[in-house]
DNA sequence: GCCGTTTTCGGCCCGACTGTTTTCAGTCG
């Protein structure tokens, strides 16, 4: 193991693994439904299951959920499972497997899944690759290439079996997904490069950045320009750039030698609304987008919003597939391209911020304008989480308090560990109570900033604290978090957390889940059980905004609003420049639909402490 | 196979790039 001393970069190489559910192993199965129908030249069935399996991916253990309340009448409610697939739900919950599954891998014993994992190899090669060689698994597959036997088959060459070598090159050796706060600032550094090139009008990235997911598979870039040519010139020549993978007029697409793949689209400046919403995405916003474009008589691409003047019946090739050829500028009338809220607003609908675009409920909600008004980037006032020297931290107490403020916060909590975590020599009540001192003296000595005084006090694995009562009530600001025994049960976790929660004097749960993206797994409590204590004894959750943490994260957040739990955004910074990843934070509650008034600092100091004193008496 | 602000039947998102062809199939986003 590599040893940085950037806890960013650490992680950042690493892939995000999920845990695998039973929800997850169903939507891999669907998925593999959908391959084998296209396999089989079927129309329509394909994107059924496809459908179907991103729909129980996302609903995760909810599906189980709801089996096991309304069974097959109640899966049918979900979006995209009819009769046929709640059936089949029903069978793999009911008796572990599914018939009609067991019977096609007997027909047609190939590891589909792993094999559609290379990027390049779709379900027709995957099905030609059966039938001519018999390759079941991604072994047979090196096996084969090895052998020189894939450039003999009908539509194969050289050049396509070197692609696929590469990739599997590639995929073995790493790929997956990066921390946003570690690509972001990649992307900034391409995009103001490629916006001094000759011709290019506009430069900014798209994406998963742009809808600032917490990890991103890609960087999508999106320009436009008067000379794509000279562009995409630029782009594939940049000292980041490791191999080139395509390149067009219009798209050119590399890797990078941090092992991210980054797409440059070029489009026409007119129409960069367009261009932008498209590349924006994600994929099923998009599609619905689309869907309900053509309800209404428009036609949706990256070039703009058409009215079909004509059905736009399209020619067929023999495979049954839609032939793009002579269907441009036919019976359609551009009505709109310049601005993305152009494009909605003709389709009836508000503008959903990037982040909330997930192909989930926001198209309802901007149909009924009733979008959620997020929180503005920028309105969080103070961070709340923040270790010093005094124990891991690496700068003091003052440096913290100055780059804070040079960022434009008002202020800081200074929130070191508590005894229990002896090998960073947490503090026990008596250093504390010395750090209060140097903090008294900073206070006096800082104009238009306030620090407070603070813990991030240890839960132990009984749900007692690690501070008595008397010493939490002098402090201004109380958190609790677990550093221990991350694999009690859920129910022992979730009284463990409660009885925590319950506890006088305790204002806030620092990072909930206690994941860290590619190397620990969330622990496993009742969330809405959390959710009820939280607000039972006012207790805020936090948004840890340090990029591997990001926890709570999108969906937790989304839940903690509808309940009224208050929440705050804080950095969990271990040096001045970690200070800098609140924005991260600020996306993530956004992406859960917060507003301002459910983040508590976004209150100013004196609000904050009036609100506190306030909810501690209560 | 799913779905309904045209529909319980007849629709189903769209275009670029590559490699292998010589007009297009496959894949991807």
């Amino acid at each position: 193991m590599r040893l940085m001393s950037n806890p960013l970069e650490l992680t950042a190489h690493v892939m995000y693994h999920i845990r695998m559910t039973k929800s997850k192993e169903l939507a891999k199965i669907f998925l593999e439904f959908a391959y084998w129908h296209q396999i089989n030249n079927e129309p329509f069935k394909p994107r059924a299951y496809e459908l179907a399996g991103e729909a129980i991916e996302a609903l995760g253990d909810e599906v189980d959920e709801t089996w096991r309340k309304g069974g097959i009448k109640a899966l049918k409610e979900l979006p995209g499972i009819g009769q046929s697939i709640a059936e089949k739900i029903d069978e793999y919950f009911s008796t572990g497997k599914i018939t009609e599954y067991d019977r096609i891998k007997k027909r047609f014993p190939v590891d589909i899944w792993s094999l559609a994992q290379v990027q390049g190899l779709g379900a027709k090669h995957i099905g030609q690759l059966y039938q001519a060689l018999k390759i079941k698994n991604l072994k047979d597959l090196k096996n084969a290439i090895s052998r020189d036997k894939l450039a003999g088959l009908p539509r194969w060459g050289q050049k396509s079996q070197a692609k696929i070598a590469k990739q599997i090159e590639l995929m073995e050796h790493e790929s997956g997904r990066q921390l946003l706060g570690y690509v972001l600032p990649i992307a900034d550094s391409l995009v103001e490069r490629l916006a001094q090139v000759p011709g290019v009008k506009r430069c900014t990235y798209a994406g998963s950045l742009r809808r600032k997911q917490e990890t991103v598979g890609d960087i999508d870039l999106l320009a436009t320009s008067s000379k794509p040519e000279t562009i995409m010139d630029a782009f594939t020549a940049m000292p980041e750039v490791e191999s080139v993978h395509e390149k067009g007029k219009t798209r050119s697409s590399v890797r990078l030698k941090n092992g991210l793949d980054a797409d440059l689209r070029v489009a026409p400046d007119k129409v960069y609304g367009a261009a932008l919403q498209y590349f924006t995405g994600d994929k099923r916003h998009n599609v619905l987008l689309r869907e309900l474009a053509l309800k209404k008589g428009f036609s949706l691409n990256e070039y703009g919003l058409f009215r079909l003047k004509i059905k736009d019946k399209r020619l067929k090739t023999k495979s049954g597939r839609r032939s793009t050829v002579g269907t441009r500028d036919v019976g359609r009338e551009l009505i709109t391209c310049t601005t993305e809220e152009a494009i909605y607003k003709k389709l009836g609908l508000n503008t959903p911020p990037p982040e909330i675009r997930v192909g989930d409920q926001e198209i309802a909600a901007a149909a009924k304008h009733q979008l959620p008004k997020l929180m503005p980037y920028g309105s969080v006032k103070g961070d709340l989480q923040v270790q010093t020297e005094w124990t891991d931290g690496s700068a003091s107490i003052e440096d913290m308090a100055k780059e804070a403020k040079k960022l434009g916060l008002e202020y800081l909590a200074v929130t070191d560990h508590t005894q229990a975590l002896a090998f960073i020599h947490g503090l026990d009540e008596k250093r504390l109570a010395e750090q209060g001192c140097e903090i008294d003296r900073l206070n006096k000595k800082l104009k238009d900033f306030r620090i407070l005084k603070g813990t991030e006090c240890d839960i132990l694995k009984d749900g007692s604290l690690d501070l008595t009562a008397a010493a939490r009530q002098k402090l201004d600001w109380v958190g609790i978090s677990i550093h221990s025994h991350f694999n009690l049960s859920r129910a022992e976790q979730t009284k463990r957390l409660i009885r925590a929660m319950s506890q006088p004097y305790v204002d806030c749960l620092f990072h909930p889940t206690c994941r860290l993206i590619g190397r620990r797994e969330a622990i496993d409590f009742d969330l809405e059980e959390i959710l009820t204590a939280a607000k039972k004894y006012n207790i805020i959750l936090e948004i840890n905004a340090f990029p591997d943490r990001s926890d709570l994260r999108d969906l937790h957040v989304r839940l903690a609003v509808q309940a009224g739990v208050k929440l705050a955004i804080n950095t969990d910074a271990h040096a001045p420049e970690h200070l800098a990843f609140l924005p991260l934070g600020e996306a993530i509650a956004r992406r859960g639909w917060a507003a301002k008034a459910d983040i508590i600092n976004t209150k100013n100091i004196k609000q904050l402490m009036t609100w506190l004193a306030k909810k501690n008496k209560l």
